[in-house]
DNA sequence: ATACTACTTCGTTGATCGACGATATGCGTT
DNA sequence: AACGCATATCGTCGATCAACGAAGTAGTAT
């Protein structure tokens, strides 16, 4: 018997979930920020603009681009990262669906008692 | 003389990163996804469908409601749950300056060396 | 008053995160 | 070969997260 799918049964939800995760950190909104207005930015203009720690930069970058959000090609010895383009496309249509849905003014419709 | 804005001076990137962190667990964008296709849910029908603990669903109710991407109305015993109108506004708007930024052709330009 | 329902909070546990300095790695230059 | 540069990784620490069962709280019904 089919019964309705628990959350393990979702790989959407887990990879969105990893998707938003990636966006969860003021310093890596502050990095994706800086490589919307600057495409190619080298790792040590990054490290300048964030104003962390070069290890600690390094770290989101890297979380950055596991999650897809962003990609770095190699040119020894700098990288230069750009933002992924429509890596973030699967995240703006959940939200979209979410403000639609959030719009419907049949929320919170209590059942009459009578 | 004014230098830079660091990280701490970027109170918007806070916030957003607070609205992403909410988002950022399977759970939660599973009782999201619930809400939107069934406007004002019951505490526990969440936790049927959720298939967590219901004081773990409790949590995560909490976490939604205090980053305000949910409301809840209570109706003794019950609360009332709902998808809080315009609440992930600012997330869709700078997810969509990121994808409108990650189009630019202009990407990694590797400054000539002659 | 008590009993019940639904939800919130607490305490615990193990896992993960984010900061850093130190160190390792890879590449190009000399 | 050695050196320098830029980046990646490691180890550590304190903080936070997410799961649970148990206990607490608030309102309603009897």
């Amino acid at each position: 018997m089919l019964s309705e799918p628990t959350l393990a049964e979702k790989p959407d939800d887990a990879r969105l979930a990893a998707l938003a995760k990636a966006l969860a950190h003021p310093a890596r909104l502050r990095i994706l920020a800086l490589l919307a207005r600057t495409p190619g930015c080298i790792g040590g203009d990054i490290v300048q603009a964030v104003g962390l720690a070069q290890s600690t930069v390094s770290e989101h970058l890297r979380i950055l681009k596991a999650a897809g959000v962003i990609e770095g090609q190699i040119d020894p010895p700098r990288v230069c990262y750009a933002l992924a383009p429509g890596a973030l496309a699967p995240l703006a249509a959940l939200i979209g669906a979410l403000e639609a849905a959030s719009s419907d003014p049949a929320c919170c419709v209590t059942p009459d008692k009578t």
